[in-house]
RNA sequence: GACCCCAUCGUCUAGAGGUUAGGACACCACCCUUUCAAGGUGGAGACACGGGUUCGAUCCCCGUUGGGGUCGCCA
């Protein structure tokens, strides 16, 4: 089989993530089964499309590795083939001129909706006499649906889905204007770009059936369709601007690595038995429309991060440390950099987005004098704390700079101060990170290096107490002000 | 409202007539421990309800309830 799929956004706002999960899915499919995987921008509503979100859309795709096999497509450069297309039903009798004005439309809306029931075209033109037509008046040409029977669309996820035609109406193909609807556009776009899987979210699977019609009158062959489920907020209700729809590029801002977002989109709705963390060559092998879900799947963060966890473990030093230096406050400088890549294996567990990671390692990056946070600062104005890393530099003057001998270098010194680890471990933590909270001090030695790490622990034991009310104090007593 | 779709732990899901109903995220406890993570061990936690079919239903059928989607000369 020779898949071609395509993955056709209306260029009117953000590629948020159920397009980039239905772009996935696509592009996935095609690539299981040797494929090509198109791109079509849908720009027919001249109103609403913008250049931004095309670019907005491209962005994303690529951010995520969705690239399309060929050059997008834009559907309004169509339109005259669209236009044919109606004309041609028009010709054949699969279509007819429909004169009605939004007035009228209107009119039979309301009734329609007073009777409690569905709009539906009441088929005005349908039969009325061409010659009954107001001279020179402006027309939209209108599908003749059949009206008995029934459609059904064998969809690949949701199965045999089944409607009476009555329920169809005769929609618009080509605008009184003489520009085509999406629903004309879509078909001859399909069609003529040999389209063979119709890979798209739930929301159109009411559409399908009127699409198919229209395949019908042309005698054209249906594509197959797969209807994924909607992505849902956490509240159940379709993801949508109230739940921040965010684009893909809010994602990228966040802190999400692509194929961590890919990841957790392929796993929202679709599973490989108990295969949670899946590459994208074993997505490619593994992929098909039968393992899809038929159920709605509700969007949650926490899992999304914590997929970003993982691959945030598996990016390589060079790529992690570009990825970084966007969400640093400020470029670190030679050394700090070299710092930040010494420190960056401990730091891996402990981040699960590039934010996080960015805030962990700022101290690494940062340049002397560290400014300990409220915490620290408590820390080292505690008694004797200052003095006590003093001597510990000193200790550590002579230690070889690697974590083993740090670690049996501090201990040692512990022992002789006749105290345990932590109080010695915890001041220095705080003047050499700024925080009570950071990998483990041996590594942070070990990645600081000798010179920078005496120099943070010494230029703690010669500061003075940085309590909230920073007074002045004679040298000699500041042991014995308080920080509170 | 009409039409269509859906229904397993809080969330994502495995399961395709017989299972102690499995995994992941989140949660809780313990272990590890210089802090915070990570890791390890353990725990709590689900088949919406009612009828069928069947020797036997999470699984098949019907209904109920609940949730969602669609009802444009938008896409």
């Amino acid at each position: 089989m020779t898949a071609v799929t395509r993955f056709a956004p209306s260029p009117t706002g953000l590629l948020h993530i159920g397009g980039a999960r239905t772009a996935l899915f696509n592009w996935l499919f095609a690539r299981r089964y040797g494929g090509r995987f198109l791109l079509r921008i849908e720009d027919t509503d001249r109103r609403r499309s913008t250049e931004e979100a095309v670019a907005a859309i491209l962005d994303g795709l690529a951010w995520l590795g969705l690239d399309p096999d060929e050059p997008p497509s834009y559907q309004f450069e169509r339109r005259a083939r669209h236009a044919e297309v109606a004309n041609a039903m028009l010709e054949a009798g699969a279509a007819y001129r429909c004169y009605a004005g939004p007035k009228e439309l209107e009119a039979m809306r309301t009734a329609a909706t007073s009777r409690g029931e569905r709009f539906r075209y009441d088929g005005l033109w349908r039969d009325r006499d061409p010659a009954e037509a107001p001279v020179g008046a402006a027309f939209a040409i209108r599908l003749k649906a059949p009206r008995a029977g029934e459609t059904i669309i064998h969809d690949l996820v949701q199965g045999d889905v089944c409607v009476a035609n009555t329920e169809l109406d005769d929609m618009v193909l080509l605008r009184a204007d003489g520009t085509p609807t999406y629903m004309l556009s879509v078909v001859v776009d399909d069609h003529d770009m040999g389209v063979t899987h119709v890979i798209r979210g739930d929301d159109h699977l009411n559409n399908a059936f009127r699409q198919a019609l229209v395949f019908e009158a042309m005698d054209w062959p249906l594509p197959a369709f797969a209807h994924i489920p909607l992505i849902h907020g956490p509240d159940g209700a379709k993801l949508s601007k109230r739940h921040g729809a965010l684009g893909v590029a809010a994602y990228r801002e966040m802190g999400l690595l692509p194929e961590a977002v890919c990841n957790y989109l392929l796993r929202l709705g679709w599973s490989h038995g108990d295969a949670e963390i899946i590459s994208t060559e074993e997505a490619i092998t593994w992929f098909g429309l039968e393992a899809v879900g038929r159920s709605p799947a509700r969007f949650d963060r926490e899992k999304l991060e914590s997929v970003n966890a993982h691959y945030l473990r598996a990016v390589d030093d060079d790529r992690l440390l570009a990825l970084l230096e966007p969400f640093l406050a400020r470029p670190p400088d030679e050394a700090g950099r070299a710092r930040l890549r010494a420190g960056l294996p401990a730091l891996r567990p402990r981040a699960k987005t590039l934010v996080e990671f960015a805030e962990l390692a700022a101290f690494y990056a940062a340049s002397r004098p560290v400014v300990p946070d409220a915490k620290a600062a408590r820390l080292l104005d505690a008694k004797g704390a200052r003095a006590l890393l003093a001597r510990y530099a000193t200790a550590l003057e002579d230690t070889a700079w690697a974590e083993a001998a740090l670690e049996a270098a501090t201990r040692a010194f512990a022992t002789s101060e006749d105290i345990g680890l932590g109080r010695v471990a915890q001041p220095a933590r705080a003047a050499l990170t700024g925080r009570t909270a950071s990998p483990g001090l041996f590594e942070v030695l070990a990645a600081l290096g000798r010179e920078e790490a005496l120099g943070r622990l010494r230029d703690a034991a010669d500061s003075l107490p940085t309590g909230p009310r920073r007074h002045i104090v004679p040298s000699g007593a500041s042991e014995r002000t308080k920080a509170r």
